[in-house]
DNA sequence: GAGTGGTCTAGACCACAGA
DNA sequence: CTGTGGTCTAGACCACTCG
């Protein structure tokens, strides 16, 4: 491969196989073998692979050890962070909720477990809720997503046991609007959303379940739901991968 | 570096330096060199190498070619995007925007550049605003903005010519309360806002502004203005390093 | 056992910074 | 001119998949 105005070479490469893959020339499934690449494009081995930890990083493709390159991309699923928490979409829902008709949107078949315990929280969602980060204090209900057997999301939504204990938020269906539901059901309506986000390497635990390596980024939003007197009654944590996930948002300007 | 439960050298080699970095061992500015952490860890350069690679992508250090690899760990800015565009922080402002804010809020001194021109927009906000992508349609107001001379982040705002033409729009400066306050001046006052946001890889031209590499990310976000009627009236694209920034949304649940 | 990716080493050469 | 990172090659060995 020809030198290039100072693009390296495993970048060269990249930007091929990229562009290849976008135009439809390399459909998903595709199998890629380094080795073949080499020879055929005239590099070393070691620079075909350099160029695939670029374009697995983007979520392109995905490498199995005694198997190949696998072409991976797919179009991103859109979250809606307003509408999922809306009295409109609860309604309009039908009793599946907002995950479901985001991957249904794609095409794919949308699958979830969930399971509920009572947990000692992380500092930071302790801190929110303003209860003790020391002991059994917080109902956690772990979301575990798919879309066609694909993992695309966790969810660990926190609840302090002091609200949950007793009631249908410690039950293993959420019932009919969700579990937002269940706040209003007990007096605890959440009228007031935050969400907090930023992107971090997934941890070797994430990277497993999600099926990602540590060169890909995930999305970590801190949502907390907030009843109409200010109380933090919820804290949910959602960690997806950010080639997979696009987010929206949408608000009135003056309501501050 | 002894072999560790499948963990790779190079990322045992991240791991050690990520934890003295974060431990304050390695303060920012400090400058680390390849060879002598080779030598030192008894390993090739070339795995230090690729251990400073996924270091650089978390942020936390910068090679520099002639001189060695410097420590640049930051805590992220904050940017709430919900503040930023209500009446009632704009009133609070003194004219200082809500970038302004969130740079000093971490210690570091502001300064932001504006270029106003006329534009053929992208097609995606051509889209939005509903104006033709062929001509030069649309006022940009091109903002490049920096934290103590360390570009943070590009913000491009396009409104279309028939709403900015010979108005404040168009002006080099902003003015009270910022541009958000022009338009209300002009009766387009934005009620709603809509942000779509993802993570990518920047372009060549995005990194070298931002001091980035290409294995660091860069949050887009599409923010929308609408006014009462539901006309669009500015789209403003928002690039920014991920490892920079974090994000906070707000707002109430049942207002859709 | 053969095929394929993941990683490490050793050596080489280039580009850029700075004295 | 020297120091330092960026990249490429060649070879080696390991881990995992599949027949």
């Amino acid at each position: 491969m020809s030198t290039n105005r100072g693009r390296s070479e495993y970048r060269q490469v990249a930007d091929t196989i990229r562009t290849a893959i976008k135009q439809g020339d390399y459909a998903r499934g595709t199998v890629l073998r380094e080795e073949e690449l080499a020879q055929s494009m005239g590099v070393d081995r070691s620079t075909i692979n350099r160029a695939f930890r670029v374009l697995t990083a983007d979520g392109l493709v995905r490498a199995r050890r005694g198997k190949g390159t696998l072409v991976t991309f797919t179009p991103p699923i859109q979250r809606n962070a307003t509408l999922r928490y809306s009295q409109a979409a609860r309604e309009r829902a039908d009793g599946r909720g907002a995950f479901d008709a985001e991957v249904r949107a794609l095409g794919f078949t949308p699958r979830s477990e969930l399971t509920v315990s009572r947990v000692t929280p992380p500092a930071n969602v302790a801190e929110i809720l303003n209860v003790a980060a020391d002991e059994n204090s917080t109902v956690k209900r772990a979301r575990r997503m798919y879309a066609d057997d694909t993992a695309v999301q966790l969810a660990d939504s926190y609840i302090p046991v002091a609200i949950a204990e007793g009631t249908a938020l410690e039950a293993d269906e959420s019932g009919p609007g969700g579990i937002v539901s269940r706040f209003a059901d007990l007096g605890l309506a959440q009228t007031r959303i935050t969400e907090s986000l930023n992107v971090r390497t997934p941890t070797p635990e994430e990277a497993s379940f999600l099926d990602m390596t540590e060169d890909q980024r995930v999305y970590e939003i801190t949502h907390t739901g907030w009843t109409a007197d200010g109380q933090p009654v919820e804290v949910c944590v959602h960690v997806m991968p950010t080639h997979l996930w696009k987010l929206d948002y949408e608000w009135s300007a003056d309501q501050n």
